[in-house]
This record gives structure tokens, sequence and C-alpha cells, in this order.
DNA sequence: GCGCCTCGTTGACTTTTGTCAGCATTGATG
DNA sequence: CATCAATGCTGACAAAAGTCAACGAGGCGC
């Protein structure tokens, strides 16, 4: 673009303006010309590259990092843990920030509603202590009776506790052993009403499950390694609040979904913020369906994890629903 | 340093508004908070050199009296700053100038050399903020114990924060009570291996010092003004670096000069760009010893002094040192 | 617990900036 | 020499950004 009116004044103007700090007004006086030409002239100046205008990468890089994936993604916010320079593992600080986060997500009079899984009781486990008063804590999904280190009502008491809000737990099982009774129970009054709750919520928080052997709901009992691993070959790509979903992030229409008792996947998208917290770096697939699936509107990940999206979501051309640059 | 959770926001207020372009009511609204802090936001973010605003120097050389300079005293590149028509100290742009074609000059992985003085501190005091990593700042000459406003390691150092650079500092001083202990201290392994690396850097900053009553060295109490006085006597006619140098730039062999840990004058000018900047009017003589001396292959003057030297180099009939211009 | 201070936030107001139609100048063309 | 097109400049208005007093929530010492 050889548009070159006389490039001295646009020089001059735009070192007065953007060096100097005057205002165009001043720098118009100065010029002996007229402010709408030096309002002109900046334009140009910034077109033609006269002055830059950058934001930090280096010193901010994971900040930059995270609105990239903002971008890319369309989440609202993703909050990302820098690989820290000297050593120490950075997933060990994911429940850390997402607790922050979290924290700081919560209006007064909020229901929440929180899931299950060892992530999240990690950031139960750090939750600062506040004083919430009027903030309901609402379970997403079923107990599982077995006796593992983290149960669902554990989760949602523990935070429950530490925010000094009202914990609401679902007196029912995740799984049950019939899609009858799963039926029936979720018919009946009082769990009905908790789970038509859960869409009313305004925040959530949650993790994303595996489908590996070492998932949790293969260790709780609640699927064998076996159906599991079926689940997998029919395309089964993670675990949001206890229900399978597929690699594009939707319920999968499967014997155990059906014997679960747990928050209807609609029901939490239409959460307005989706909080999902992914620390381990194996739960890479199971996080992209969830983001797919639009179960995340604020994300807490590794920077590393970032890149991997960031790399996959690029090659696999999905669009972005960011705003364009104008 | 705890988890910046708010810091965040203002990264990504900025990030919505100088990168993608939105206006300060949207990125408020995408925010969720009021416009006005918005605008608080950007400020800082500003301020904080989260963005950073450049202007191209070539304003400065494009003028024909620095093609001129150039010819004549063989300079590479020459930045004149011109004498407003309307008021407006033109010695006072010459560190706004020169900071930014300092900034122009650094490359990556650049080691830089800076030095001391008014100006030097002036020049740091406006450079703007950006991410270098990989560039080192290292001090090219000893520290000045006495409480003064601008001490050659605060130089160094607000350069480096600056640009998000590396910052090495001598930890000595400038100027000793005897030669021996000077000879001494610079044969010690961690000063002898620092100065030696002054040579390697590929750019260097410095002013020039004048060697009336008012000079840094006197004001600083590195030499009496009798002392000082005494010098010129003898030829003395600047100061580099720390260093006293005579009407042609050579090193003085001087008590002073055996005091001083600093850079060898022959390592400064073993520096490929090495970028002199003066402001006041009153160190034209100091000036031309350091042209002389071939301390300059960037020179930022202001448009007056820039004819002082074309008259007296023609008039003393300095031909053009060298027409090497790589 | 209570006042006191600090700091962040906001709505309302002011100032600054962006825009665009229309005018002026230049220079090329018939 | 008139005409036309292209370009730059300006005034007036609309839009956006800056500012500030006042408010309120947290933290701290008494």
């Amino acid at each position: 673009m050889p548009i070159r009116v006389n490039d001295q004044i646009i020089h001059k103007a735009a070192w007065l303006y953007y060096t100097h700090g005057l205002r165009q007004d001043e720098v118009a006086r100065r010029l002996e010309i007229s402010r709408a030409s030096i309002a002109m002239y900046l334009r140009r100046a910034r077109e033609m590259g006269i002055v830059t205008i950058t934001t930090s990468s280096e010193l901010f890089s994971s900040d930059v990092l995270a609105r990239e994936l903002e971008d890319a993604t369309g989440l609202t916010t993703a909050w990302i843990v820098p690989e820290d320079r000297q050593a120490m593992n950075p997933a060990a600080e994911v429940p850390e920030v997402a607790a922050s986060v979290f924290l700081e997500l919560i209006n007064k009079g909020d229901r929440i509603g929180v899931a299950w899984g060892r992530t999240v009781y990690h950031i139960a486990d750090v939750m600062p202590f506040a004083d919430l008063k009027g903030v309901t804590v609402v379970q997403l999904c079923g107990n599982l009776g077995a006796p593992y280190s983290y149960r669902p009502d554990q989760c949602t008491t523990e935070i429950a506790r530490r925010l000094n809000a009202e914990g609401v737990n679902i007196y029912a099982p995740l799984v049950l052993s019939s899609e009858r009774l799963a039926e029936e129970l979720r018919a009946e009054p009082v769990i009905r009403e908790q789970l038509a709750t859960i869409s009313d919520c305004r925040l959530s928080l949650y993790s994303v499950g595996g489908i590996e052997d070492d998932s949790h709901l293969v260790k709780c009992g609640a699927l064998s390694a076996d159906e599991m691993h079926a689940m997998g070959e029919r395309g089964a790509a993670g675990v949001i609040a206890g229900q399978i979903i597929d690699h594009n992030g939707q319920w999968m229409d499967c014997a155990h979904n059906r014997r679960c008792i747990s928050a209807d996947l609609n029901s939490i998208r239409a959460i307005r913020k989706r909080m999902l917290v992914v620390q381990e770096e194996n739960k890479f697939e199971p996080l992209l369906a969830a983001l797919k699936g639009g179960f995340a509107s604020h994300l807490v990940v590794t920077a590393s994890m970032a890149r991997r999206i960031m790399d996959r979501w690029s090659r696999d051309g999905l669009g972005r629903s960011a705003p364009a640059k104008p």
C-alpha cells in the first residue's frame, strides 16, 4: 500500500501523539492543521505500522495463551497454570488456581452445582474459607455407595462448609442396578425436584473423567473395566457428572447412562458459568469431548494442555466463536 | 507472589481492547463490570507494560542534516531532534528519541552495555516496555557509592526491567581510593570476567560527561572540582563510562582513570553499535572528543548540536573517518 | 464489636476522538 | 479553457474514552 501523502507529517503527528502524549487538538495546533486531519493521519500511522501496539507475550505468556484459547474455543475465560521454570509439578497447582477462581465467580445468592471426582475433591480441599450466606451448593450427581476416597456428597459438603453456604445433597445412588429402578427413582418428587433445580444454577464446577481402566467409574465399581472398554469401542470419550459422553460431548444412549441418577446434561449446559477443571495430562481426549459438548464456559488447565487443545482445535479446523478483528 | 487473579482481568481487558479492537463498553459488557473500570484497567495495562505503544523513530533520521552529519563524521546513523518552531525544549525530547531508537537497534539475543549518567537515566525512564527475553543488559562501569540520584546500577536495572531482559550489574565501586586496590579488584575473577564480556556486546548506550564543575564525577565526589580543573589543564575533554578522555578521545593516563573500575575504552570501541546520546548544549567539546575517539556509531543529538559539529568538523578539515557502513 | 481507613467500583458528567459530507485544490484530459 | 476525477482538508456532529465524587466492601487496630 504505497499511499504516501506526506509521511513526514504522519510520522510527526504519530510521534507527538503517541510518544509525547499530546492530545489531537494540541498536535493539530502545533502542526497547523485541522484536528480531523490529525485523526486521519493517526489512523494511517497505525495502518502503516509507524506505531505498533503490542501486548507483551513473553512476560505474560500464560495470559496470552489463555486469551488465544478463549478466542479459539469460545470460552468465556480460561486460566492457564504455567509450567514453572524450576520443576514443581504444574498440575499440582491447578486445584489452587481453580479454587481461587471459583470463589471469584460466585455471586451473592447463587446456586452452585458441584460434581464429583478426584480433581473436584482436591479443589474442595484447598478452597479458601468464605462467608457466603445465601449461596447454595447442590450436588450434580448421585452418590457412589462404594467406600471410595472422594464421594460426591463429600465434595458438595466440604465446599459448602468452607463457603459457609448451604449444602444440598442428592440422596440417591449414582448408578442403580436396573434402568427401571433408576427411572422410578428419578420420578420420585424429592429427587425430581432436586434434579430440576439444577438448571437454575448460575455456576457449576466439575472435571471430566477418563474412560481408561483407572477411571473413576471403574475404580468405584460402577462399571467393570470390560464394560468401560466396550463403551470406548462404541465411541465413549469421557465422563461428565457420572455420565458417559462421546467424542462430540453428546450423551451416549447406553445402559450405564440410563441407570444413572445425575443432572441432565442439558441442564448442565444451561448453566451460564460452567467451570471445567482438568489436572491430568492424560485427560486430553475427554477434555476435548467436554469442550465440544459445551460443558465449559470457564476452564482451568495447565499450559501444556492448553497448547494441545490449541493445536488440535486448529488442526481440526474447528470454528471460533470469538469476535473478529475489525 | 500469589496467584494473580487480579492481573488476569487487566490482561484480558487489554487483550480484548487492543488485540481485538473491541470498544470499552463492549469489553465492559463482556467482563461484566462497568466501563469506567475498563478505562482504569487499560491505563494500568499501559503503565504496567502489558501493552506497549511504540513509534518509529524514522522521523528523526530522515532529516537532511542527519545525512550530512553521517557523511561528514562517518557515523552509521544519526538522529536529529529538530528545534521545534513552537516552544518545547528540544533537549527534553532527546531521551525519548534515544529510547525509541535504542529499542529498534536491539536484536534478539544481544548483549547490551549501558553506562551511566543523567542522560542515560532519563532514557531508561522513558524506555518503552518490551519483551526481550534472551537479551542481557550489562553495566559498563562500576558503581558510585555516593547518594546520587542516578546510580549506574539503577540505569542498568531499570532498562533491563523494562525490556524484560536480564540485568547484570558490576558489584564494584567506580572509583577506588588507590590505584593498587583498583588493580587488585580488576584482577578479581568476578570483576575481570564481567569486564571481559563487555567487548562481546553488540550494542552499547552512553552519553559523554563534561569536565566542568557541575560534571557528574565532581558532583558525585569522585573527583574534586580542583582536580577536575587540573585535568582540564592537562587536556581532558570529556568523560566516557566514568573515565576521562582527551580532545582526541584517547584514554588519559591519570590517577583518576587508573583508579577506575570500568569498561576498557578499547572494549567499548570494539562494540559494533555504539549509541551516543547528548542532550545538553554545553557538552559540545566532550561530544567532539567522543566522536574523534570513535565512541559513536549511532548518535542522537539536537539539531543545533549537529550543526555545530558540522561546522567544526569542516573547519578543522576532518574528513569522514571511515566509509565503513556495514 | 466498632469505628476508621483503604481500595476498588460505579454512574454521571466532561473531554477527546472518530467520522463523513461537502468544499477546495490540483492536475490530467478533451 | 472547461470539465472531470482524485485527493486532501475541514466543520459539525456522533461516538467513545477519560474523570471524579460518592459509595461500599474488606481489612485492621482499638
